[in-house]
DNA sequence: CGACAGATTGACTTGATTCAAAAAGTGTGG
DNA sequence: CCACACTTTTTGAATCAAGTCAATCTGTCG
């Protein structure tokens, strides 16, 4: 169902619906400049569990995700895994100033991107002015998401850490149903597994699931097949996410 | 010792010893302008312990650090405390895009800082076009240590954590004797507290005490005073702290 | 020198992990 | 549509690394 789309619509549709948690390029460009934008890029598909970026990597190219998730992690020698963040439509990756890729990205489900030549952006930064502005914005929104995660993996406790995700997973864009902030059910369909959830919250799988028991139980949740949850009381949540007590 | 200095000294030095692990204005800068720069500034002194920057207020101004050192940090309702990251000689604070600060910063030790009011920002990117490109490397390299932090905090042990941090602090800038990679003895003198160090680590003092302890025990490092370590195998601890058995 | 904050050490507790097994999903082919 | 095989998730019991609480110890500084 979200297959087929361009990098054109993808920019076109991110403005509206989707405050941007990573790097987009939309807002930077206009309208009648997009077709050279589109010119500069080719057109990718991988499917479900194939990385298309390896950490250590020479980084040539960087990505936009014009359909389906990603997840971006870093290894340790003895296979320990840490989720840097998940993609999603519209986001920019590979784009570190290094040399190499600074983590691997394997595709959540299958999905589709837009690959440019690192080569190619200061020709497009030249041309699309506010295009660096854009990055560096979003850039800056990233660094505060990367320490809002820094507090959760270093002080919190699972059920913080379980709420917090769940609540950061019910933005607009994750939703299947309901609005966030009311008080009504609000379902969210969670591409991910538990083993990823748990590498992205520093626990084992265990933990998290023995976690969606107690919110089950709380009457916070309910859960079906895993890959589906409705948040009770975002506001519940919310506040455990946050640590009030 | 480190006093009295001004904005265009740091500049000028950190170009030399440094390569910069957060915002600098180094290298965007021509000499001559210099000037320009320094006379939108004003320069503040920060006794020890206290803050400059505060968590949520309203982000009117952005500091460079031109003497001393800061711990940068958010707090939870509770009193839990992370710190996010330890600010030194030439780094930017306070560039987030966002209306408000994200994080507190206070002073270890005395420190000094040039101030520069958050409007007069676009109008030096204007003027030196090239502090632009420089302020993105530096956020994307922020980026990518923020998620080594992320594996640190999500995935390491009590041992790996203490290494990693000792293994940063042995960056040129934070040296008193000895040079990094080769096995002969590297002396560090590390400005916060042990309670600092547990904040920082996502552990407790205790913890940190415990595993100094060990660390002592095993021949890898000796401890004079507790701001004063030496790291006498430099290699051991890189391995320990990239979980290298 | 005395006093106080910060650091270390020890004994005990605990939240989360590990190991192990059962249960629930998921997909495939007949 | 169901039966089978496989994977993922859940649940249970035991263990452990790190946390908590409490008592020294150490260094610093007036």
């Amino acid at each position: 169902m979200e297959t087929g789309r361009t990098l054109m619509d993808v920019v076109k549709e991110r403005c509206e619906h989707c405050s941007g948690r990573s790097l987009s390029i939309c807002n930077a460009i206009d309208d009648e400049d997009l077709p050279a934008l589109v010119a500069e890029s080719s057109r990718i598909s991988v499917p479900s569990g194939r990385s298309f970026i390896e950490e250590g990597a020479p980084a040539h190219d960087f990505y936009v995700l014009t359909s389906g998730r990603a997840k971006l992690f870093n290894l340790m020698p003895d296979g320990r895994r840490q989720i840097v963040g998940f993609a999603e439509l519209g986001d920019f990756l590979g784009l570190a100033a290094s040399e190499t890729y600074a983590f691997t990205a394997e595709a959540l489900g299958d999905a589709t991107l837009c690959r440019f030549p690192h080569s190619s952006i200061d020709r497009l930064i030249e041309r699309f002015p506010r295009l660096r502005c854009r990055l560096q914005e979003e850039a800056s929104s990233e660094l505060v998401s990367l320490q809002a995660r820094l507090m959760l993996l270093g002080r919190k406790t699972a059920k913080e850490r379980l709420a917090s995700f769940l609540v950061e997973q019910a933005r607009p864009c994750c939703r299947v149903g309901g609005e966030a902030g009311a008080e009504r059910p609000l379902t969210l369909s969670l591409p991910m597994s538990r083993t990823d959830i748990a590498d992205y919250l520093g626990l084992t799988i265990e933990t998290v699931s023995r976690t969606f028991g107690h919110f089950k139980k709380e009457g916070l949740i309910t859960v079906k097949g895993a890959s589906s949850v409705t948040l009770l009381s975002f506001k519940e949540l919310s506040n455990i996410a946050n640590g009030v007590r």
